[in-house]
DNA sequence: CTGAAAGCGCTTACAG
DNA sequence: CTGAAAGCGCTTACAG
């Protein structure tokens, strides 16, 4: 291990002596630093080495308050405070944020009218930029207010932008496609299926997925295995009765979110049904739930950390790009990559009895 | 709704504009934001107004280049990057650190070895201080590896910190004993017992305080009620079976934490035992599976958000307070309050047959 | 209690 | 490709 540096108690390295180390303007310590310009291959080596050795990390705050970006205020509203994935937006918006040394207003709200009081604080707030999780990333009237003020706005993992607005997401119709894959390639042909909430958008679309992998694998859709749910764990529990009480039970449960999936188990556990030998169960989003009951739920992941980075990254560009040319210009879509998770509650279809 | 300002798409407010607009000086301005700094009422009244008249907003990375907290980088060495307090305790160590401009260095390890290898890399880094989140905050090694290159170290939600370590948490005890107390004046007789990781320090903690609480009814302990988990879902799973499944089961169950509880519901559920009315169900933590459940689960809430943020903000301190003073110094401890979540799991004890 | 000056660590804009 | 100067928005340290 290493001996702390003697300055250590008094403050860090500086740019200006990781110059004067390489023998080199802190100009050019700056431009390495930052990749994209040109330097000589030579001054570059220099000072990367120097860099190790003084073992210099560039403080972000001064960066930034020079950069331009420091200045930016961007608003994230929100009304479903308790949601899991909320945490992760926060987290991955909240690093990115410090990284750009841009600053993030948090506002909660509930019902139109309460919306419409967040929308004034933000404004009044100053803010140059608005990111929407779900479910507010469909709300048309939300989104109307924003724009009518000239505030960009993002919606964040919803499965069908709106016209005027950002987007960072995931392709929920591929995502649904491929754990309906997953389950046919197990030899699976009776698949239950328990929509979500009928009011947001990725509801639907995941259904068209499932429906698109039935179809490839040339099954019939069995209209008494899809259920209504409401996204909740109770809608999973009420559904999975549905699903699980009868003759001909499904051998194979998608759940359109992994907490109705695990209401879905749920039901399975009490009626003692073996997971995954007797019943495999999926669900969507890959919510902290999902590692947490057993077995494990196979499920799609939506990189919502990185999600919520790319939501900051990408606002805070429209936004410069906005005050360069002085116009709103077309809204940024970023699609992310999903994960589908194999984990241990889905398995071979069962033999027939 | 107000109009936008007119230069919204160049910049924001500073402090200067907001001094010229209230006739004072930059400092004048900069004092009143700051609070403890003596202002003259009238002075500090027209500063205000103009704040509110221009809406300006500090720009916080400006003021920590400054401030002194820029240069200070705080790591969190992490273990268990499932757990769903992470994310928690990040978001508002983060949320904390982009208030006071400081750096924060997430470094994850696994056995010891690993944890090792971690810390040299933290220490290569130059970091000034080090958050250790559980269970790594009660590894005697770590603190020590730590301890020894000088580095300041502060314990996360442990229940019981070691010697030279600052920590932040709640208390254990009295959150055991104020669910347990929950239990009996609801008239609970037979209270089962599940508990945790023997190596996590809450595990035992905890255990004293139910033990407290029978006291405090006069109850005795029910030995074969006492059952022993790992703070997992299934070992949750298995313990409820062990309570559950016999003749003259408990009419409430104490889990020593969330997932532990989700398990016991899971296979109460699969019984057909009725929650809350046949038993009474409560866990420790209050994580995302606690509300995602059905019946939500009466718990213990911990602030981890705000356990992160004081995390940061406590390490910072004792930073700078070295720096000041030459040497290590006291550990500063940090108790937060927790509360009692009394959601639909428990209720009064069932009527005897 | 108040202010003018200097400086935090970095980058932009201007020269070469 | 490289550097000297100026400046980002704020606070510290020094005068009054």
């Amino acid at each position: 291990m290493k001996q702390r540096r003697e300055s250590d108690n008094t403050s860090s390295v500086t740019i200006h002596e990781v110059a004067k180390h390489a023998g080199v303007s802190s100009m050019t310590v700056s431009r390495v630093i930052n990749k994209n310009v040109p330097v000589r291959e030579k001054l570059r080596t220099k000072v990367l080495e120097s860099i190790k050795a003084l073992n210099y990390i560039p403080n972000i705050a001064a960066r930034s308050t020079r950069s331009g970006d420091s200045g930016i205020r961007i608003g994230i509203l929100y009304s479903h405070p308790s949601a899991s994935y909320l945490n992760e937006i926060m987290l991955g918006g909240l690093e990115q944020a410090s990284k750009l040394g841009t600053q993030v207003l948090l506002e909660k709200c509930g019902g139109l009218q309460s919306q419409k009081t967040a929308v004034s604080r933000l404004v009044e707030a100053g803010v140059d930029g608005v990111i929407l999780p779900p479910p507010l990333c469909d709300s048309a009237p939300t989104v109307q207010m924003l724009t009518r003020e000239g505030i960009p706005v993002l919606a964040l993992a919803t499965a069908r932008p709106l016209p005027m607005v950002s987007a960072v997401r995931i392709d929920d119709f591929e995502g649904a496609l491929a754990l309906t894959r997953h389950l046919t390639k197990l030899g699976h042909k009776r698949i239950g299926f328990i929509k979500g909430d009928p009011s947001h958008t990725p509801t639907e679309v995941r259904y068209e997925g499932f429906l698109q992998g039935l179809d490839e694998a040339d099954l019939p859709l069995l209209d008494d295995l899809v259920v209504q749910g409401m996204f909740t764990y109770k809608s999973g529990l009420e559904a999975g009765r549905k699903l699980l009480d009868r003759e001909d039970r499904p051998t194979a449960i998608f759940a359109s979110n992994d907490d109705m999936a695990a209401g879905v188990m749920a039901v399975a556990h009490g009626m003692g049904i073996h997971i995954p030998e007797q019943l495999s169960i999926c669900g969507f989003d890959d919510t902290p739930v999902a590692s947490t009951i057993w077995p494990q739920l196979t499920t799609v992941h939506q990189p919502i950390v990185a999600m919520g980075k790319s939501a900051i990254a990408t606002i805070v560009e429209k936004i410069k790009e906005a005050r360069t040319s002085g116009q709103m210009g077309k809204p940024k879509r970023q699609l992310m990559k999903f994960t589908l998770m194999d984990r241990e509650s889905t398995g071979p279809a069962p033999h027939r009895d």
